[in-house]
DNA sequence: CCGAGGATCATCT
DNA sequence: GATGATCCTCGGT
């Protein structure tokens, strides 16, 4: 039996889901459904791992104000913020709060859901073992690059959807992974008990 | 203009 | 556990 989704609508008490601070929304978007629709097929993934950034953390892009690279973390929530790292992976966020507030959610994992064999293709793989486990192989798996930076996550090719319940996860928090400042702050979350978290096992 | 370093990953020892 | 790949941003001059 198949798991039911719900775009988050602009018009119902979903209206805030966004715009609520990344430390907030970052354990709200475990076991929501981040989704692309290519010309071959849908792909998506029910999102497992994230980290929060804000303004004034040393560990985010958005720490010394707005630039060239992080404007989408001061348009408020619902966008996507996609950037390179270390010249070779991409990394998807999720934009959030208030414009002005430069704020995201880094999106480190999903648990793949809908087009495996797409995505399997994507990474040249040909099993799903870490398909979507770490920042750069989802967006890899699902087919995201910077050419989405600053779209709409509310409606558009790639899309986050919540779970139709009302039903929470149970999620765990600790440090985020792969800094260096800030690494006390406890701004991870992962759905716990999952096997699709990144990192090593 | 220049240089350092980065919200990573695959591969090697 | 260590390393190389590879590019772009950002701060300093």
């Amino acid at each position: 039996m198949e798991k039911e989704w719900k775009r988050v609508d602009l018009i119902t008490p979903d209206a805030g889901f966004f715009r609520s601070p990344a430390t907030r929304l970052a354990p709200a978007l475990i076991g929501c459904l981040l989704r692309r629709v290519t010309p071959e097929g849908i792909i998506s993934g029910v999102i497992v791992e994230t980290e929060a950034y804000t303004s004034d953390d040393p560990a985010s892009h958005s720490f010394g104000g707005e630039t060239s690279r992080n404007w989408p973390m001061f348009r408020g929530g619902g966008l996507a913020y996609v950037y390179l790292i270390y010249g070779i992976h991409n990394c998807f966020n999720v934009t959030s709060g208030v414009p002005g507030s430069g704020e995201a959610v880094l999106v480190r994992a999903l648990e793949p859901c809908r087009g495996t064999g797409l995505m399997m293709d994507n990474r040249g793989l040909r099993e799903p073992e870490l398909l979507c486990s770490g920042p750069g192989r989802l967006c890899q798996a699902m087919g995201i690059d910077r050419s989405m930076n600053g779209s709409s996550l509310l409606h558009g090719e790639l899309q986050v959807l919540l779970p139709s319940g009302t039903e929470r996860p149970p999620i765990s928090v600790s440090g985020r992974i792969g800094i260096s400042r800030a690494r006390e702050l406890q701004r991870r979350f992962v759905l716990s008990g999952s096997r699709w978290i990144s990192g090593r096992r």
